[in-house]
DNA sequence: ACTTAATTTTAGGGGACTCTAAAAATATTT
DNA sequence: AAATATTTTTAGAGTCCCCTAAAATTAAGT
């Protein structure tokens, strides 16, 4: 598998929701940031390596061995963000960039090893599950912050964005994994919440309550 | 810089013998395993980067900026191979290959943390020197087995093919970095060397000789 | 010096991946 | 149901990197 054919292969997979529909040709797109008349081409090439199910105008989904694949580059994605940030003192928004890198080397030995190295973790720096060697991955009960109502004591597990711009937004507001906060109130006209955090009372939009995973104590 | 650029420039470095001659395309294409036809297109490509000097016919050398390129690749190479040994527990026979993926990573950054976490190692586990952050590279002194005449005791200090079937043949006769030796005879036939290796003689060929480098006592 | 051999370059082309523009299919509105 | 908008695919082309075959140049042998 070349390097761009495992980038498609982790987008697709990404973009799984278990809605028994295709992904569509411009979902993928847009996440690979290039075109949808090149994800066509992709796909076709994907489809004939059995990877990915194709239909024209129905969008895609994985095979069985296409979504292992994935996830042995998630896998890989997220033992290096781990090492990254135990082993090397990286901060949680630089690693990512890097990971995607560090995500196409190609050695199982190198991996596991990897993972043994780092004591076998279960989640990477963002609170995503690490899959094991064998494909299995974690299933976290977390909920969307924008989806809490008020009045609920909440604790962060994750978060869905895992940009730069975003992480450093939630170390300004002193906002991180484990931080327990409460859903004071939410505005009808923007959905903005107000959030107890650290003892404080902070607003914040539903852009960030929309990317900030939350499990309900 | 593309991977196959990258892997130009550190073969033309590898290849630059301080003759003051360019090196010549075939010698290129025969450690690339690609085409002299090839070879051609990517240094014209190079020229004009400003990365190697080029004149037709004349063979190829690097510009003071692709010789730094070079060095930062062999340095990235170099560390994550003490990285593999040291942290990992993968053997010296082990490590090139992998690190041949890993020298292509890009960031800085990285770079130098993964130095800092390895304690500034000075050589990889070939014998080979580390270049520093600012692509300095010790100049150490060493000589092949195969030149040293009868009677003078040597240190192994280095290996000059670092593939796994050399590097396992080494293991098999117990030879490693630091093990002394004396030379016993050499057969003017076949240029072949009977050495006293850890309390034994042994008889080793002109090649395995020339592939290994020594320091004299 | 002249012939032969080896090296190097050019010419032309193929595969992988991407793009724009146009055509086809599907989804949404009226 | 027809018209319009959106999505998706196709057609054609460009870049990168590699190849083979043929031509040009340089090196070696007699
Ligand atoms: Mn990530
Ligand atoms: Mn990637
Ligand atoms: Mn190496
Ligand atoms: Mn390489």
């Amino acid at each position: 598998m070349t390097y761009s054919e495992e980038n498609y292969l982790k987008i697709i997979y990404h973009l799984s929701n278990n809605s028994g529909k295709g992904i569509a040709t411009n979902a993928i797109a847009n996440q690979m940031e290039s075109k949808p008349s090149s994800v066509t081409d992709m796909v076709k090439k994907l489809a004939d390596k059995g990877l990915v199910r194709y239909k024209k105008y129905q969008g895609v989904s994985l095979t069985d061995e296409g979504r292992f694949k994935a996830l042995m580059i998630v896998r890989k994605h997220r033992l290096w963000e781990v090492f990254l940030l135990e082993k090397l003192d990286f901060s949680w928004d630089e690693v990512h960039d890097i990971a995607e890198q560090l995500e196409h080397i190609k050695s199982e030995k190198l991996t596991n090893k990897l993972e043994e190295f780092l004591d076998f973790p279960t989640e990477d720096p963002h609170g995503d599950p690490i899959p094991d060697s064998e494909g299995n991955i974690k299933k976290v009960d977390k909920k969307l912050l924008s989806e809490i109502p008020a009045g609920k004591k909440v604790i962060c597990v994750g978060v869905k964005d895992s940009s730069s711009a975003f992480l450093q937004y939630l170390d300004k507001q002193q906002i991180a994994l484990g931080s327990g906060m409460e859903v004071i109130s939410k505005e009808d006209f923007d959905l903005s919440l107000t959030i107890q955090v650290n003892g404080k009372p902070i607003t914040v939009s539903n852009k960030i309550a929309a990317n900030l995973f939350v499990k309900i104590l």
